[in-house]
RNA sequence: CGGGGCGUAGCGCAGUCUGGUAGCGCGGAAGUUUUGGGUACUUCAGGUCGCAGGUUCAAAUCCUGCCGCCCCGACCA
C-alpha cells in the first residue's frame, strides 16, 4: 500500500477529550473517528488490526471445535421474554420499536438467541457437544462510555456458546474454551491472566475473566508471579481429551489470581513476597458456565440416552476485539506512538522512501515493496512528498514493527536501514538482504 | 445517575469577566527554499462562534431553555 493513495489521517496534536494512551493514539494514528458518545467509525488502520484480531480470534475458536455463524445485531423482544431478561436488563439495553409497533432490540448479547437456533435443530443428546460462535457488535448502552473503543456503547465481540447433556460434558465444554482463549491471547502477542470472577447479571456459578497487565488498566489485580512464565498450551493440545482439559485448567487456576472485587487479602500474602505481583489489569475476555439459566425457561432440551428429555447445560465465551486492539495499545507504546505486537500490527513492514521522485530510492522500494509482499509481508510505503522528520515521525506513531529505510546515500552503496521499532536498534543491510532479515525477526 | 468541566476554521487554542467589523499556531492549496528525526518564508482558501429564544442601536461576549462531548464517582465485555 502506498501511503500518498492511502486514507491515513493523521493528527499531530492530542485530541483534547482522548486522556488514556490508546484512545489518544488511536485517534492521532487516524484509526478511529468517534461518531457519538462511545461509538466509533474504524478508519482503514484500524479496520485492519481489528480484521487480525478477529482473525486469530476465529482460527482457534475454530481450533478448538466452535462453529461460526452469525445472528443479527436486531434482536424481537420476544425472545429475550422467554428468558426473563427483557424486563430484567435494564436501560443497558437499547429498545426499539419497528414501524410496526414491535418491540426489537440492538443485542447486548446472544443467549437467548442461539439458544433459540439450537432448540430449533438439535433434539438429540447424540447431536452434543456443540459449540456456536460469531463475531458481531453488540450495543450496550452504558452510562458512561469511555477511553475510546475500550468502553464504548458499539463494540465488536465474539461471544461462543456451549451445549452440553450435563454438568461434567459443559465443564470439559469450558476448559476448551479457557485453553483456547490462553492460545488466542498469547498469539494475539498479549500476557492474560485467568482470574476466578463474578458471573453478574449472566448468571451461573464458574467464571473466569481473562486480564491482560497494562499499567493503565482499569481494575486492580493481583495474582502469583508465576503465572507471567506458565507456557501456553500449543497448537496440538488434547482439547478432545477431558482429563488433559481439567488438567490443564487445574494448573492455570490453582495459584492465586484475582481483581480486586474477588481479592483475598490474607491469601495473597499468603504467597512469598518475591512472588506476588499486584498490578493494574484490563479485562479482554470473560467465561460462564451458567447451567440450565436459559435452557429451562427457553425449553432448550434434548432426549438424553436414558430416554428422558433433559435441559441442556450451557456456558458462554466472550472476547471483544475491538477492546483488545486499546488493550494492546494500552500494554505496549513509548513516547512516540504505538508499538504493535507483530501478530496484530496493521502492516508489517513500513517502508519509508526518503526522496520519492529520486530514480534510486524509488526504485528500490518498488523492488522491496514486490519482494516483501512475494514473501508475505503486508507492507505501507510512505512515498508522500514529506519531510524525513516527518516521515520518521508518522512511522512512530503508527507502530508498525518494522520500518525499512530507503534513502539517496544509503542506495548510493546499494543499502538500506531497518529499523526495529521496538526496540530502536538499526541496522544497515544491503537491499538483497531486507527480506531474508525480516523472514528470520517474524 | 451524583459531582465537575468544555463546545469559536480540519486539529489545538485565545477572545467572553468589561457587548462595538472573529484572531493565533498547526494542518490544507499555490510558490520559493530545504532534503536522514515534525525546515523556513510569501500568498491564498477556510467560521451558521453547539442550537433556539430573549435583552440591546449592537451579542462569540449578558439572560433563559435545550443539545452535544469529556473527566471523577457508582455500574459494566
Amino acid at each position: 500500500m502506498r501511503l500518498s493513495r492511502y486514507f491515513l489521517p493523521i493528527l499531530r496534536d492530542n485530541p483534547k477529550e482522548a486522556e488514556i494512551a490508546s484512545h489518544r493514539l488511536m485517534l492521532r494514528a487516524g484509526m478511529i473517528r468517534q461518531e457519538a458518545a462511545g461509538i466509533y467509525s474504524w478508519l482503514p488502520l484500524g479496520l485492519r488490526t481489528l480484521d487480525k484480531v478477529s482473525k486469530i480470534v476465529r482460527e482457534e475458536q475454530d481450533r478448538a471445535g466452535a462453529i461460526e455463524i452469525l445472528m443479527p445485531t436486531l434482536q424481537p423482544a420476544d425472545l429475550w421474554r422467554e428468558s426473563g431478561r427483557y424486563e430484567a436488563y435494564g436501560k443497558e439495553m437499547l429498545r426499539i420499536k419497528d414501524r410496526h409497533e414491535r418491540d426489537i432490540l440492538y443485542g447486548p448479547t446472544n443467549e437467548e438467541m442461539v439458544t433459540g437456533i439450537f432448540r430449533s435443530a438439535v433434539k438429540s443428546y447424540r447431536d452434543l457437544p456443540l459449540n456456536l460462535y460469531h463475531i458481531q457488535w453488540k450495543f450496550r448502552d452504558e452510562v458512561r462510555p469511555r477511553f475510546g473503543v475500550m468502553r464504548g456503547r458499539e463494540f465488536l465481540m465474539k461471544d461462543a456458546y456451549s451445549f452440553d447433556l450435563d454438568r461434567a460434558g459443559a465443564e470439559h465444554s469450558y476448559a476448551k474454551m479457557f485453553a483456547s482463549y490462553l492460545r488466542t491471547f498469547a498469539r494475539l502477542g498479549l500476557k492474560a491472566i485467568p482470574m476466578r470472577a463474578d458471573t453478574g447479571p449472566i448468571g451461573g456459578d464458574l467464571s473466569h475473566e481473562f486480564l491482560i497487565l497494562a499499567s493503565t488498566g482499569e481494575s486492580e489485580v493481583f495474582c502469583h508471579r508465576a503465572y507471567l512464565d506458565l507456557p501456553t498450551p500449543g497448537e496440538d493440545v488434547a482439547f478432545d481429551d477431558p482429563v488433559a482439559m481439567r488438567d490443564l485448567m487445574k494448573r492455570w487456576t490453582s495459584l492465586y489470581a484475582a481483581t480486586s472485587e474477588m481479592h483475598d487479602k490474607a491469601a495473597f500474602e499468603a504467597i512469598p513476597e518475591a512472588d506476588r505481583v499486584s498490578a493494574r489489569g484490563i479485562e479482554v475476555g470473560h467465561i460462564f458456565y451458567f447451567g440450565t439459566k436459559y435452557s429451562e425457561p427457553m425449553k432448550a432440551t434434548v432426549t438424553g440416552p436414558d430416554g428422558k428429555e433433559t435441559p441442556v447445560h450451557g456456558g458462554s465465551y466472550g472476547i471483544g476485539p475491538s477492546r483488545v486492539v486499546a488493550a494492546a495499545i494500552e500494554a505496549s507504546h513509548d513516547e512516540a506512538g504505538i508499538v504493535w505486537p507483530k501478530a496484530i500490527a496493521p502492516f508489517d513492514v513500513g517502508l519509508i522512501d526518503l526522496r520519492p521522485g529520486d530514480g534510486a530510492t524509488g526504485e528500490a522500494c518498488a523492488r522491496l515493496e514486490r519482494e516483501l509482499a512475494a514473501a508475505g509481508f503486508d507492507t505501507l510505503l510512505d512515498d508522500r512528498d514529506e519531510r524525513p522528520g516527518a516521515k520518521f515521525a508518522t512511522m512512530d506513531l503508527i507502530g508498525l514493527p518494522t520500518h525499512v529505510i530507503v534513502g539517496p546515500k544509503g542506495i548510493a552503496e546499494g543499502k538500506v536501514e531497518v529499523k526495529d521499532r521496538r526496540t530502536g536498534a538499526k541496522e544497515s543491510l544491503p537491499v538483497d538482504a531486507v527480506v531474508a532479515r525480516l523472514r528470520a525477526d517474524h
